[in-house]
DNA sequence: ACAGTTGGTTCCTATTTGGAACTTATAGTC
DNA sequence: GACTATAAGTTCCAAATAGGAACCAACTGT
């Protein structure tokens, strides 16, 4: 199996990933986060090749995640903006770089803080279900297979936890 | 900039794209929160090249999110199994499958659905502050740079919103 | 003796990446 | 009018990585 072929997989962390989870595009996701919409300043910002970025910002544009909007005419420019289908992707980034502020800080601390406007305090993000409210962890989640697909998604347990 | 060189960045998500951000390996991660442990089943499952595989479960146990541990002696045989670190990802995979799921199903629905143990329903996950436990909008995060990087990391503002 | 299992490694070809230069269309400066 | 700068790419080549298949080592079971 090819890895541009993973969107046709019957999973939606597969599907998600065949847009977003190419090398560099997490990153120009950050950047776009930021408030970065131009490609020079993706180019710059990120040191990836114009070309490798060209092909990110067109796969993101396609996959509905940016819009490719002109700002100016004559000469005609473009900039790339989150969609709100883009906008939605931003708990994904938080608990990632939650988990690099935890793991992988080095010595002089986290680059950034994220702040809880509300109540002051550095954020530290944890899954809340929408519907109850309450706190969700791991353990909370039971996962169910769709009948179509029965048996061929969730593994046969072998181990013992 | 070569795309192994980014974990050298002031930058907790580029760190931790080091580690899990290349092709593959969040599929490997998926199966992980499966339950799978074992070489051949990961590499069935994903249909990912045996050498590719190989190459993401090293980078993974070097970077600590996966423990390889003998399961038998003679012949010598080893698993993969997440570390405390490792299965602190688990909020970056919901997100991403919950984004595929409401963006990207097919006509047969999404493959799986993960249940709030304690209320019943169907879960949709946001984010919650641990510190005084509301949910927290993108918003509601306010990003503050570490001054020993300060007016580095956070690019100046150039449109209008 | 022979096939099967498990967890890889090796080999070769094809695709992708990194790096730099080039292009197009226009605005501003000397 | 000529030259320089800006923005958003595209093109070119060498080097690295991925895909696919076969092979290997160390057993176990028949």
């Amino acid at each position: 199996m090819r890895w541009q072929d993973i969107d046709q997989q019957p999973c939606s962390l597969a599907r998600t990933l065949a847009i977003i989870g190419d090398n560099w595009t997490l990153l120009v996701l950050r950047d776009c986060f930021m408030g970065v919409r131009r490609f020079d300043d993706f180019q710059q910002r990120l040191g990836v090749t114009r070309h490798v970025l060209s092909d990110r910002l067109r796969k993101l544009t396609e996959g509905g995640v940016l819009d490719k909007v002109a700002y100016q005419e004559r000469p005609l420019r473009h900039e790339y903006r989150l969609t709100a289908m883009g906008k939605e992707l931003y708990p994904v980034i938080v608990h990632l770089a939650q988990w690099g502020d935890k793991h992988l800080a080095g010595e002089h601390g986290a680059p950034l803080t994220r702040y809880h406007r509300q109540c002051g305090e550095p954020l530290e993000a944890q899954l809340q279900c929408s519907h109850c409210g309450d706190t969700v962890k791991p353990s909370d989640i039971r996962v169910e297979e769709n009948p179509y697909w029965a048996g061929t998604l969730i593994p046969g347990r072998t181990g013992s936890d």
